[in-house]
DNA sequence: CCTTTTTTCCTAACAGCGTTAGCAAAGTTA
DNA sequence: TAACTTTGCTAACGCTGTTAGGAAAAAAGG
C-alpha cells in the first residue's frame, strides 16, 4: 500500500518544485513581476495546478516570509555564538542583521511586506516568534548585566527591531546617497546608542 | 483672448478632479484597490482622458508622496516653533512625527513606498528636501549645543530618521499588540537615547 | 479483467488591471 | 463657411488572479 505514500511524496514535489520557481524568478525579475502563469509555465502544469497547493499567490509569498525569518534567525544565533557579553552579541546581531537584509534583499522585501501589508502577520509567521524570542533573551541578559535590571526587555526589543529596521528600509529606498562606511557608521552610532540605554 | 486661460483653467480643474476622486478612493477602498478605471468612472470621463493629465498611475501616486512630506514638513515645523532648545524641538518633532504617520496612515504609506520601491524616490520628490533639511538644522544646533560640536549633523539625521520609520512600520506591520502608552514609551527611550548621543 | 469511483489536470472562461491606437465630434481660428 | 486643433470617446492589447467544468488517467472493487 505505498501508492498512497507514493502520491504524498509526489505531490511534496510539486510544492518544493513551485516554491523553486516561484523563488527563481523573484530572483530573476523581481517580487513585483512574480505572476502565478509564470510560474506554472516554468514546473511544466496549468496554472489550476499551482490552486491545489497553495490558496492563492499571497501563500506562496508567504512561505519566503517564514523562510526568510527562519534564516534570519539562524544567523543571529550564529552572530550570537560568536561572542561573550550580551552587549557585543547584540552588537554582532546587528551587523548580521544588517547583512540579512543587503545579502537577501528579496526576502527581506517580502518579510516586511512590499508596504507593511497584511496586520496579522504575525499570525501567519510562527517563525517570528522564535527570531524575536533570541533577541528579547540577548536584551534581557544586557540588562541584567547592567545597573537597571527592572528595564522592559520587551519595550526595548521594540526600540532594537525598529532601529534596525529603519535603518535599513530608509537605505534600501535608495533615498540616501551613503557610502558603506557611512552606513557602518550610522549603524554603529545607533547601536551603540541604544546598548548604552541598557546599561 | 481669454480663451486660453480659459482652457488651462479647466484643465487645471479636471486635473484637479482626478486627484480628488483618486484621494476618496485610496480614503474609501485602501491604495491597493485603486485603479484608473474606477478614478475615469468618478470623475464622468472615459479612462484615456486621465492619461492627458498624467503620464501614468505611478504619476498620480507620486503626486501624493510630494503632497504628504509637505505635510509633514509643515507639522514638524509647528512642532518645532513650539520649543525653546533644540532638544525639546527633537523631541516634540518626534512626537508630532508620529502623529503624522497614524492620522495619515495612506500618506505614510504612500511616501515610504508601499514597500521600499523605487531607488529614485529623491529625485521624484524634492520636498523630501525640505524636510530633511528641516531636521537637519535641527540636529545641528542640538549638536552645537553639546560637547561635540564636530558631530556630523547628517549621520544623526539619518539614525533619527530611521528610528522614527522603523518604529512606525514595525508598528502599521501590526506584529506588535502593543498599547498606547507602550508605543509612547519606546518613543520616548529611543528619541532620548538619540537626543543624549547628540550631547 | 472489467467496471466503478476517485484523483489529477487541462481548457476556457470571468472579471479585473494599465495602457494606447484610432477615430468622431466639438471647439477655435482665419 | 472652411480648415485646423483640441477633446474625449470606443475598442482593443496583453497582462493579472482565480475558478468552473469536464476529460483523461489512475486506483479500487468485484
Amino acid at each position: 500500500m505505498g501508492i498512497a505514500e507514493r502520491r504524498i511524496r509526489q505531490k511534496e514535489e510539486v510544492r518544493a518544485a513551485i516554491l523553486d520557481a516561484a523563488w527563481d524568478l523573484i530572483t530573476a525579475e523581481g517580487v513585483h513581476s512574480l505572476s502565478i502563469r509564470k510560474i506554472a509555465d516554468a514546473i511544466e502544469y496549468s496554472v489550476p495546478v499551482i490552486y491545489d497547493h497553495f490558496e492563492n499567490k499571497d501563500a506562496i509569498l508567504l512561505e519566503f516570509t517564514r523562510k526568510g525569518f527562519v534564516i534570519l534567525r539562524t544567523d543571529l544565533e550564529a552572530a550570537k555564538s560568536q561572542c561573550e557579553t550580551a552587549a557585543d552579541q547584540l552588537r554582532e546581531m546587528a551587523v548580521k542583521y544588517w547583512e540579512f537584509a543587503f545579502n537577501n534583499r528579496e526576502y527581506y522585501q517580502l518579510m516586511y511586506g512590499l508596504g507593511m501589508p497584511s496586520c496579522d502577520t504575525v499570525k501567519k509567521v510562527p517563525e517570528l516568534q522564535a527570531y524575536s524570542g533570541l533577541v528579547i533573551s540577548t536584551i534581557q541578559d544586557a540588562i541584567l548585566a547592567g545597573k537597571n535590571p527592572g528595564t522592559n526587555a520587551f519595550l526595548k526589543f521594540h526600540t532594537y527591531w525598529s532601529i534596525m529596521h529603519g535603518l535599513i528600509s530608509i537605505n534600501m529606498m535608495g533615498n540616501v546617497n551613503s557610502s558603506e562606511e557611512m552606513n557602518r557608521m550610522v549603524l554603529d552610532d545607533a547601536i551603540s546608542g541604544f546598548i548604552s540605554s541598557l546599561a
